[in-house]
DNA sequence: CTGAAAGCGCTTACAG
DNA sequence: CTGAAAGCGCTTACAG
C-alpha cells in the first residue's frame, strides 16, 4: 500500500555551485566567473570548471540569480479574453521572441473582474517579472485594471494603453483596404459591406476605409459579431428589390460564413456570381467554410513577437518611443473570391 | 525630444523589508515575525508593523522568500496545443485553482518540438517551479519531451502520462453513453455514430460506449475531424437505399455540423425529422450551429482545477495516489435533438 | 518580548 | 591567476 503513494518530487537535493566548485577544486566565487565567462583566469580552469558543470548536471538557480541582478527573466502577460481568439496567437508571439533570450511568460487570465486583476498583478510584481504585457480582445477598450505607476514596464498589445506607453495594434484601415482592393481588382464594382456593432472602434476604421476604397458603391451594415447576422443580413439584401451586390466584405469571418450559407441555400455561386472576404483569418471558422474563405489576417503573432521585445528592451533599460504602432495586415487568399492568386 | 524616450520602469526603487524595520522602529527579524504572525512579540508591536508596512506599500520580495521556503509558488503548464481548443479550458481551470493559493502560471507552448520542449522545461526548473502540468491535443499522445526523473512533482492532463504518475482524463465511454441514452430517451432508435479516424483512442472509447448503449442498431462511420467528413458522411447515408437514421452521434461538433447542414440541403428537419449529438461543447462550432448543438461537454476546466490542486499537494509534500483518473463528462442540451430538457 | 547572526544560492568588487 | 568577503531580501533558529 504504502509504496502507491506518490512521494513528492522535491526529495531529490538540487545541485548547487557548491558543488561544482567542490567538484573541481576551486572556490565558490572561481567557479561563478569561470561559468559566466567573467574574471580572469587560467583557461583550462576555465575549462574544467565548465566540464565539471555540466558533468554533474548543474543548472543555476534562477532565483538566487534574480535577488542579485534585479531581473528575473520572467514576464507577465495579463489578458481578458477567456476565449482565447486574440489572445493565443499573440501569446504565441510573445513566447516565441522571448524563449530565445530566457524569458518565461506567466499568464493571467483576468476576465472582466477587477478583483481579479488586481490579484495577478500584486503576483507578478511580488515575483519580481521583468515587465508585463496587456492584451485583450478589443483594441478600443482597457482592461478592468490600474496599470500605471508600477515598477515595471508595461506595453500595450490589441488592448487600449495609456498614452505614455507603447501601444501594439493592428491597421485595420490597412487590412480594409486590401480586402476592398482585392476585389476591386477581381472585376467587383458593387460590393457590400457586413460588419459588426457601431461601438466597436475597428468597426468604424474597417468601414471607413471600405467606403474610400469602394469609391460611390458604399453600402454598411451594421449588427452583430455572429454567424446568424451574416445570413440575416445576406438574406436582407436579397429579398429587396433593387440590383444585387456582386461581392460582401464582411467585418469578420463568422459574418462571412453565414452570408456563404445564406447565399447557397439561395443557390447562388460562391465565388462564381459573389465574392465574400472574412476578416481575422481565425482558421476554424474561415477554412471550414466551403468554399474556404479569402480573409484578412491581423497579424496578431507578428504583434505578439513585437511587444515581446519591446517589454524585453524596456527591462534592460533601452530607450523606447512611447506611442501606438499600426501593424500591417495581409490578406489570406482562398477560394470564397475567385479571381487568380495575388502573385500570379 | 528626450522626454519623448520611455525611461524603464525599473527606475524606482522596491521596498524591502529594511525599510519598514526602519519606519516601525524595530529590527527586521522583528519585523519579518510581525509580517509572517509567527515569533513572539507585543500584539501592539505586531500591529504597528503590519500598519507601517501597508502604508508605506511593502510587498515581500518572492524570489527571496523562494529561495529560502524552496517553495517558488510557481508551476509551468507545458502544451502542444498550439490551436489551444483544449488547453484552454485546462489552462483556465489550473489558474482558477491556484491563484487562490498565490501560485503562478507559465505558460510554455512547445508545439510539437522536442527541443523547444527540452528548452522550456530546462528554463522552468531554472525557474524552480514547483511542479508542471502537461497537457496537450490528445489523449492516447505523449508531448516530445521526457519528464520522467524531474525535481518536481509532473501530473497529466488530457494527455498520455507514465504509469507511476498521476493523469487526468475525461470519461468519454460516459460521454458517449450520455449522448446515446439521452437520444433513446427521447426515442430515437436509428442512431448512427459518425466520427474521426480510427487511430485515435477515444473514437474507440466512444464507439464501444455507443455500440453498449445503442444495442443492435449499432453502425459507426470513421473519418477526420472535420465538418466536410460530416457532410459526406451524412450525404453518404442518404444516397444509398435503405431505411434513414432518426438521430446521429458525431464524434466532434465540427462533424456535427457537417452533418446538420448537409441535412438541411436535403430539406431534411433537424430536430423534428433527425436528431444530431456532437461532442466537445465547443462554443464557437456548437452555439453557431443553426440549430444550436446538443453536445457532450469533456468539463475540461474541472479537469484542469483538479490538476491544478493536485500538482500544489505533491508540491506540499501531500501523499498522492498515482494512476488514471476519469472524470465524468456532461451532456449539454440544446436544440439540435428536439425533447424535453432533461431536468423537465 | 526583541534583536544579532547565520544562511538560502548566487555574483561582484576587492585583496592577495 | 585565485579566493575571502560582502551582499541581494528574506526567514529562522538562537541568545539575551
Amino acid at each position: 500500500m504504502r509504496e502507491d503513494i506518490l512521494k513528492t518530487g522535491g526529495a531529490k537535493k538540487r545541485i548547487t555551485i557548491h558543488d561544482v566548485a567542490a567538484a573541481a577544486g576551486v572556490s565558490i566565487s572561481t567557479a561563478s566567473k569561470a561559468l559566466n565567462n567573467n574574471g580572469r583566469m587560467g583557461a583550462e580552469t576555465r575549462e574544467r570548471v565548465k566540464r565539471v558543470a555540466s558533468d554533474i548536471g548543474f543548472r543555476p538557480n534562477a532565483l538566487a540569480r534574480g535577488l542579485l541582478s534585479k531581473r528575473s527573466f520572467t514576464i507577465g502577460l495579463l489578458t481578458n479574453d477567456t476565449y482565447g481568439r486574440f489572445t493565443l496567437p499573440v501569446m504565441a508571439g510573445v513566447s516565441e521572441a522571448l524563449v530565445d533570450h530566457g524569458v518565461s511568460v506567466f499568464l493571467c487570465a483576468i476576465e472582466d473582474d477587477p478583483a481579479l486583476g488586481q490579484i495577478h498583478v500584486e503576483a507578478m510584481l511580488d515575483k519580481q517579472v521583468d515587465g508585463i504585457i496587456a492584451t485583450g480582445k478589443r483594441l478600443d477598450r482597457r482592461l478592468p485594471v490600474d496599470l500605471s505607476n508600477l515598477p515595471v514596464p508595461v506595453v500595450y498589445a490589441f488592448t487600449e494603453g495609456t498614452s505614455d506607453s507603447v501601444t501594439f495594434r493592428s491597421d485595420d484601415a490597412h487590412g480594409a483596404t486590401l480586402a476592398v482592393e482585392w476585389l476591386l481588382q477581381i472585376g467587383r464594382r458593387r460590393i457590400v459591406h457586413i460588419t459588426g456593432p457601431k461601438d466597436f472602434f475597428s468597426v468604424h476604421e474597417r468601414a471607413d476605409a471600405y467606403s474610400k476604397a469602394a469609391g460611390g458603391s458604399e453600402a454598411v451594415m451594421y449588427g452583430v459579431w455572429s454567424e446568424s447576422w451574416g445570413h440575416q443580413a445576406t438574406a436582407e439584401i436579397w429579398n429587396r428589390p433593387g440590383e444585387k451586390p456582386n461581392a460582401l466584405f464582411c467585418g469578420n469571418d463568422q459574418i462571412a460564413r453565414g452570408a456563404v450559407d445564406a447565399l447557397r441555400e439561395r443557390g447562388i455561386n460562391v465565388p462564381d456570381d459573389v465574392s465574400v472576404v472574412g476578416f481575422d483569418n481565425w482558421e476554424i471558422v474561415a477554412a471550414q467554410t466551403r468554399p474556404p474563405l479569402t480573409t484578412v489576417d491581423m497579424e496578431l503573432k507578428e504583434l505578439g513577437r513585437q511587444a515581446g521585445l519591446t517589454v524585453l528592451a524596456l527591462a534592460e533599460g533601452r530607450p523606447v518611443e512611447p506611442g501606438v504602432r499600426k501593424l500591417p495586415c495581409r490578406l489570406v487568399v482562398r477560394q470564397s473570391c475567385g479571381g487568380v492568386s495575388p502573385r500570379e
